[in-house]
DNA sequence: CAATTTATGTCAACATAGCTGACATATTCG
DNA sequence: CGAATATGTCAGCTATGTTGACATAAATTG
């Protein structure tokens, strides 16, 4: 193919300065909350790979065992992914044994979901080297650093999320959306 | 606060309680930077939604942005892709008129890629709304606060990341082990 | 100069994980 | 009973990652 030769950045409107803090953009948080995100996650990718499991895997197989018993839907909610993508992974997990249903005791339509010791010991190992990476970057940090980063953590997260990870209680019988 | 009821468990062994922080496990954390980072990238991709684009493409937007004239390999090294991936983005990207690509003024196998205006408003726009995230998740922190944020998140990335994007010019084989 | 290495591009095939739409089944509710 | 609900499932599409093989132009090296 033609290559296009040389082409001047006069010819073409091209930019050459860095986008920088003079747009008063907070580049350096953005491009830190990137490369923290994609290694913190490395680490349990790392071991999913041998497990034949991936990412999706994970976060049913954590959250389920954050909350032995949630529903089908509530997980949903958490996860915010339609129920075919979900079905995907779950069969797998229950397949494997990581993960169990139990029809509801009240709404017998209900699956809900609990660990097996298998699922359990999943989603520990999972969990560790996610910790010891953030025992590591909280060192040096005294209690109000801690509570710093908890504030800011949590500032991040949209107002609607919030509730799908701190409720352990049931689920509201009168739900009115 | 009874937890959804005593579900018994037919045959196999079921865990029924929560994975907490017994175990010495900051599921706090995990969990904050989870929803976090879902939320945080969820402002750019309703905007990438409109525009026929998506995550890839933002990343290979953004770093052109903050580095113009880097070469296919360091951006490869940034995003620890391979060539094919980067590729299929980088050529919509080009095609689309928001990168464009100039061969190298030394070496002219090189292609630096540069922003077009088009591609420095794609990415100041992309950037905005996470600036804007940021920017309300810190308003509360005082100074040692924000440092505290930037300590943790740069502790939580790999050491081998750090530096990937900006030492790939004339790099001396020294004896740098 | 010829041979090799390097930087990049490209084709083909495949995997994961998201999506929509349609439909089935069991259960609960009015 | 009939309607709404909770869940499951089939079929196909999209986005984005992967590996492997091969092409081309330019730089480097013998």
């Amino acid at each position: 193919m033609s290559r296009a030769g040389a082409i001047k950045p006069e010819s073409d409107h091209i930019l050459d300065r860095p986008m920088g803090d003079t747009d008063g953009i907070d580049f350096e948080i953005i491009e830190l909350l990137f490369f923290a995100y994609r290694d913190f996650i490395s680490d349990p990718d790392a071991i999913l790979d041998t497990s034949g499991f991936g990412r999706a895997h994970h976060r049913v197989v954590h959250f389920v065992n954050r909350e032995p018993g949630l529903t089908v839907a509530a997980l949903l909610d958490t996860l915010k992914i339609t129920k075919q993508s979900l079905a995907r992974v779950l069969k797998q997990l229950i397949d494997s044994g990581y993960i169990a249903q139990v029809a509801g005791p009240e709404d017998r339509r209900q699956r809900r979901l609990f660990p097996t010791e298998r699922g359990r010991e999943l989603a520990l190992a999972l969990a560790r080297p996610q910790s010891c990476r953030i025992a590591h970057a909280m060192e040096g940090l005294g209690d109000e650093g801690r509570a710093a980063v908890k504030a800011f953590l949590s500032g991040m997260i949209n107002p609607a999320s919030r509730g799908a990870a701190d409720d352990r209680d049931d689920m509201m019988e009168g739900h009115e959306q």
